[in-house]
DNA sequence: GTTATAACATACCGATCGGTACAGTATTAT
DNA sequence: ATAATACTGTACCGATCGGTATGTTATAAC
């Protein structure tokens, strides 16, 4: 009954999560944003909303794929620990690799945002919550193949993983020397028996 | 010769630390400054040179202090674990107990300029160097002690400290649950033996 | 007391911020 | 064909941004 859209709407968002994702909330104007999307600003107000609500479209739309992604990583591997070892070895990989060094998004917010917007605090703190579930899941599967024999509990196995993932991510932002993160990975990866 | 300054520089430099701690850069302003240093913008500038210049001169202060405290709580306890316990515990528990939630200075500035500032990238780098001699010389005192008897490199086993400390003192920003953090401070304590 | 100097307060700068009013245009139902 | 609708582009809004020019005031050397 009226005009349509000229612009594809995920490809849109896809543009403002990259450019939310390197830059950051403040760090981004709007001009950023509208020159990036390749479309004008009422465009992305009647399409997304404001500012933060665009943010959390990207950030939503970041945590989905970064969740699958993962959980892809750690399922295609015949071993678990292997599996584990291919993914914390590609997040230094990654970290040296990537120019921009924009890290992890949800991580990004978290130290950003989490703080002063209860709404990020509850976002970022479920998409934590879910991968600590999907490492939970890979140990389970790795016991109860018999690959895993570890004495720590499952489940805390798990969430210090992630702990030490968000460590290693960060990390990565100061470029440090590739021992230190190397040493860092193998003693994390040694929690894994 | 001439006029001499009516306010004290180095707590005009405290009290942005103290805002720049919790608000980052981007979101401070100017006008958020000079109204809680309690001096004119001209003052500023001539005191501290530009807002990063300023930012530079508040994250030093911090790391300075920052470093001492640790060194501090490290080496005021008998027993090298229980010190590490203790530091641990104490980052966990601020966490909750600080309603700005603003964590690490040093690890909010990794997360937000690094990347795209490389004297940023230097600076916090070279204090998670820090941090990590300074847990390296604690893991040493308890191995010559006879405290510890670890099968783990020393250097290794203090970088990863430095990991796990970024990692949860960024997960808390999230305020998850206390198992969660409760379990992850207990596996990590569980690599000083 | 005079003069040079530097900190002080005010008031301002151009630029950019996030956000929107409005006019023009394309599409669909009638 | 016409009317209703929603998207597009331009041009603009007040507010705030980081930074500074300027005039005044206090101090120290002489």
């Amino acid at each position: 009954m009226a005009r349509q859209r000229e612009f594809n709407v995920d490809k849109a968002l896809d543009a403002a999560m990259q450019i939310f994702w390197e830059k950051g909330f403040e760090a981004t104007s709007l001009s950023d944003l509208t020159s990036r999307m390749g479309i004008q600003r009422p465009s992305m107000y009647s399409a997304f909303g404001d500012k933060k609500e665009l943010f959390e479209a990207a950030l939503r739309k970041y945590t989905t794929s970064h969740s699958s992604n993962i959980r892809a990583k750690l399922q295609n591997r015949l071993s678990v620990k292997e599996g584990f070892r291919t993914f914390f070895e590609g997040i230094v990989a990654d970290g040296y690799s990537d120019i921009n060094n924009r890290g992890c998004f949800c991580i990004n917010t978290m130290v950003e945002l989490a703080p002063h917007d209860e709404k990020f605090e509850i976002l970022t703190r479920e998409h934590q919550m879910y991968l600590s579930a999907i490492f939970h899941e890979a140990i389970e599967r790795g016991l109860q193949a018999g690959e895993l024999k570890t004495d720590i509990n499952a489940k805390a196995l798990a969430q210090t993983l992630v702990v030490s993932l968000i460590g290693l991510t960060v990390m990565m932002k100061s470029r440090p020397e590739r021992t230190f993160v190397d040493h860092s990975v193998e003693v994390i990866l040694s929690l894994i028996k």
